[in-house]
Formats: C-alpha cells, sequence, structure tokens
DNA sequence: TAATTTTGTATCGTGAACGATATAAATATA
DNA sequence: TATATTTATATCGTTCACGATACAAAATTA
C-alpha cells in the first residue's frame, strides 16, 4: 500500500472532483438559460468582447479548437452566436453574439451570482479564502501551461 | 459589463482549468500504461480494497453509476479488471483486480510520482500551500455533497 | 512566381459525464 | 404470501474533451 498512490492524498482527484460538483451546482441555473457550462463560458468571453476568432475563443478557455468547433455549432442551431467568415483572412471564421445572445447577459446577470451563493452559502470559506484558492490555482495553471 | 459575469473573476473556470490541465499533464505518464485518468482513479480505489460493488467504487469517486460502469466494461476488456455477480445479492457486481491490474500498482509507483513532480516542479507552490489548497478544496466538495 | 511551410478551422473516433429510463433482484408492506 | 417499493446496475442520448488527421488560405522561402 503505496502512500503516494491513495485517493485521499491526491491534489487532482480534488480539483476533478470540485470541477464536476460546482458544474453540477451551476446546471439546474443554467437550465433556465438553455445553456451548458462551457457553453457559458464561451458566453463570457463574448460579452466581454464581442465578434472573435474561433481561435482566440479557444485560447482563452486554454481549450482547442476541435473542442470549442462543435460547440460553437451548437450554439449557432441556438440562435445564441452566428459565424461568418472573415474578409481580411478567409480562413478566419468570427463568432458573434445575435440579439438573443446579448440578451442572455442580463438574464445571467439576474440569476446566476444570487443562485450560486445560495447553493454555497453554507460554505465556510471567507472571501480571503476565495482570493487565497484563486492565486493557488493560477500558479498551477500557469506552471502546466508555460511546462 | 457586469464583474460578476467575467471569466477572470469565476473561481469555476479555474477549478476546470486546473483539473482539465492538470489532467492532461497525467496522460503521457499513464498512456504508459495503457490507462486513462478515469481509470486509474478506480484502480487507486480497487488498490486500497479489491473486490468491491460498482456503487461503492462510485460512490468513492463521488460518480453516478451510469458513468462508472461502461468504465469498468472497458477495463474489462483491457483485462485490468473482472466484475462477477455476487451470491449473496445477485444484483451486484463485484470488481476485482487481475493479476495485470495488481502489477499496474507497482508500475504505477515507480513511474507516476516520479513524473508527476517532474510536470510540477517548477510550481512555486510549497508543501504547505498544497496542504491549504486541499482543505480548500475538501470544503467546497463537502459543501456541494451535503447540499 | 512557384514551391513549401504555417495557420485556422473542421472532421472523425474514443472515452468520459450525466440526465432519463429500464430491469431484475431484494426488501418492505398490506 | 401477494403487492408495492426500493436498490443495484445497465442502457440510451447528448454534450463535452482531446488526439489524430484533413484541407484550404495565408505566409514564407527558394
Amino acid at each position: 500500500m503505496y502512500e503516494e498512490l491513495r485517493l485521499d492524498n491526491q491534489l487532482c482527484f480534488r480539483l476533478y472532483t470540485a470541477s464536476r460538483l460546482i458544474t453540477q451546482a451551476y446546471t439546474p441555473i443554467l437550465k433556465q438559460l438553455n445553456i451548458t457550462y462551457p457553453q457559458y463560458l464561451v458566453l463570457m468571453v463574448l460579452w466581454e468582447q464581442d465578434g472573435q476568432p474561433v481561435n482566440d475563443i479557444a485560447h482563452r478557455l486554454c481549450l482547442e479548437t476541435n473542442t470549442v468547433t462543435p460547440l460553437l455549432q451548437r450554439m449557432e442551431k441556438l440562435g445564441i452566436v452566428v459565424r461568418k467568415r472573415s474578409k481580411v483572412d478567409k480562413r478566419q471564421q468570427i463568432v458573434s453574439l445575435t440579439r438573443k445572445g446579448k440578451a442572455l447577459e442580463q438574464q445571467a446577470f439576474e440569476t446566476i451570482p444570487a443562485g450560486m451563493g445560495e447553493e454555497l452559502k453554507t460554505c465556510p470559506l471567507k472571501q480571503e479564502d476565495y482570493a487565497h484558492l484563486a492565486e493557488e490555482l493560477d500558479s498551477i495553471i500557469e506552471t502546466i501551461k508555460n511546462r
């Protein structure tokens, strides 16, 4: 029995579980907007800056285009984004929000922060703990990205 | 532009990204053992205690049986576990390690901790930071599990 | 400018996750 | 003990992730 191979000693398992469970907590809230969690991430990217090529969106989310392309195709079917070939560089697909996609921002603002606050209100972590957690996660993310 | 909807302010996005990137870092190492990351998690559960029903494995990993069942079926095809109906309760499938599955423990011990140490050696986090991070993640996990 | 390389996106196949549903076995209840 | 309920697992459909590959457009080089 190797200590290093104990599930309870794995940071990665905690990250994996925490990530899945938080995403699960988002799901019922996002369902009201008829979107999934990865689609919500794409929307946040576009709400910050509308009209971006697929590559920029993928890079911002640390995903590959072969993940993002079908995601965007589904979002286009839902009528929340449109994709148009760039005239400057015909290889690029420029992704833009539709009116419906833009309208979701207000709806998200009204439901998501409050809803997630409710989900996590019994969590003993304080404001500073969350800030600290964010810093540590950023360290790990940067380390692996630059490896 | 709502601060609450900025990608950079999302704890969840950090968890999601950190989890994916760490799993990616595991992948080349696990490939030497011809297993995936979720399969490695199942193996850790079985190395701790061989011969468990599907439910117990799923519960330990905070997964549903509809995720674990196909995972186990693939592992059975690979010849690292076997599933046998319990004679006490014929509904239960008891999952056990094969000789090959048991042998993987030694191989995992020899390659994974060293390999991951190498991957993360440039990470500025100290031993105590990792311990702290683990505690905070456990808080979040427990909060959501008990909601 | 012709040939080569790089870049941006898409397609394909596999393995998760997970909601919804199905089914048989075990347990509880009438 | 017959019926209803619960439990353990499996199946199905959809949506990610992601490695491998394909292909056209752009950039580079010969």
